[in-house]
DNA sequence: TTTGACCCCGACGCAACGTCATGGTTTGGA
DNA sequence: TCCAAACCATGACGTTGCGTCGGGGTCAAA
């Protein structure tokens, strides 16, 4: 036998049999005199066996020692490796199921993919009044950056905060303070500024005071440098500003 | 923000970070006098997307198209993103339920991991006979040998016939059968060989004919010179010269 | 004698980083 | 004030199981 007929006999490729050669797992046979490989029917079930061990996960390098000495109370080692084996398929289905998880919750959403599949319907909610294409993607980028954040643990009230948000008895509020929060910009005086500021603090300071007791609290102390540097540095001026004042205007109202 | 800090913020290795500019995935920031890269919380918000489009599986360098432009009509490749991801994955299930479903019948049947699992028990069921572990390992070769060369569809009907071979009424004369061929050497006279053939012949012709006629036909034709080679490179002189009567007798006594 | 179809060896490529090796910078404490 | 610890940087090799060139000999049939 040579090369090509070993390896369509083993169901490999002739690439394969060189590679087992060059990390030593299958003896070199013989050559011809022209120096080609002359394999037996030995080697044939050398590569099989290899071929059956690597089908239920044992690395090359592993092989020779199963190959070699499968005899002496092999079934203490076999049974060993059966277990590593597995715990591996195992921790490799968990990330598949996860994988898994995370798709189809996409797919339930509709989302992109870069966003956490809980937060999809929220955004989407509020993508119809984003007035550009770059008001919607500050909206997912601060959303994907708050959602990390909070953390794991902390997603499950974000999720309640935002679902007390786009409850049908808040969400046309919202909507309307987000869409004229989008168009802040140079053009507006101060007057309509001050204005602003009031009708958001009076319209959802309600809806905010009662989830704070509803124990909504999500600790961003040690993220207030991160979001505060996001809005600087994507957020228009005027934007700012507002956001200032309401921070102000929320802490004021507060110490009562 | 210097390297470890987003690092750490991210859930990834500075390495990361590194590999993530070198594939050109991220770009570089900003350098501080000392050469320091100096991030900014949107290097944070692109690893965290990164992170959670591989999260589902998407590899590295198809992220920039995902996340450079997920607006234009995006809905559309975001779907066949999805089933793209999705049919990879199960892929990978069907590949690892196969490796499990080996792990447990080599389990069950307490086999060696290089043997095919299906014929686990047969070969159990002989090894006890064989006078030495050269002649189990033989067997064992043999097996795999035989196995792989039957092919898939094969194996159902190599194991119907091993199942016939080892049922209560014939195991028994197998197993003396083989005892005595695995005795079979240079102290063994020309007699004693003739009777063994004719023994074997005998005891185990009527079998044979009865499952040639339930059409357990195994097609060994294009396997037979390799068989023949295993013979002659491992077995013992009288013991080839045993299989090469037993094989005249067969032929001769088929043709009535 | 010219194709194909074999054979050989050597070496790079892949995916996503881990892990040195080597050397400069900054900072808190003895 | 000086040192150790903990940062930072670049560069390069290692991992896994081969696929895929590139360059060059060998052997059969036409």
């Amino acid at each position: 036998m040579q090369s090509a007929e070993l390896a369509s006999l083993a169901g490999v490729t002739v690439r394969t049999l060189r590679h087992y050669h060059q990390i030593g797992i299958l003896p070199e046979p013989e050559r011809a005199a022209n120096g080609y490989r002359r394999y037996g029917v030995h080697d044939l079930i050398r590569v099989l066996k290899i071929r059956r061990l690597i089908a239920v996960g044992v690395p090359l390098e592993e092989t020779p020692r199963l190959l070699d000495e499968p005899l002496a109370g092999g079934s203490l080692e076999a049974d060993a490796l059966l277990d590593r084996l597995e715990a591996e398929l195992m921790s490799q289905e968990v990330r598949i199921a996860a994988q898994r998880a995370v798709i189809r919750r996409l797919r339930g959403e509709s989302g992109a993919p870069d966003i956490p599949p809980e937060l999809g319907r929220f955004l989407r909610a509020i993508s119809g009044i984003a007035p550009s294409r770059e008001m919607e993607r500050i909206d997912r980028d601060q959303t994907v950056l708050l959602a990390h954040l909070v953390g794991e643990s902390g997603l499950p009230q974000l999720v309640g905060f935002l679902e007390r948000l786009s409850a049908p008895d808040v969400l046309p509020t919202l909507t309307d303070v987000a869409s004229r929060f989008y168009h802040l910009g140079q053009h507006t005086s101060e007057a309509q500024l001050d204005e602003f500021v009031e009708d958001l603090v009076t319209s959802l300071d309600p809806v905010l005071r009662s989830l704070a007791e509803e124990d909504f609290a999500l600790d961003l102390s040690n993220a207030t440098s991160l979001l505060a540097e996001y809005s600087a540095t994507t957020l228009a001026p005027m934007q700012q500003r507002a956001l200032a004042k309401i921070g102000e205007r929320l802490d004021t109202s507060s110490e009562n």
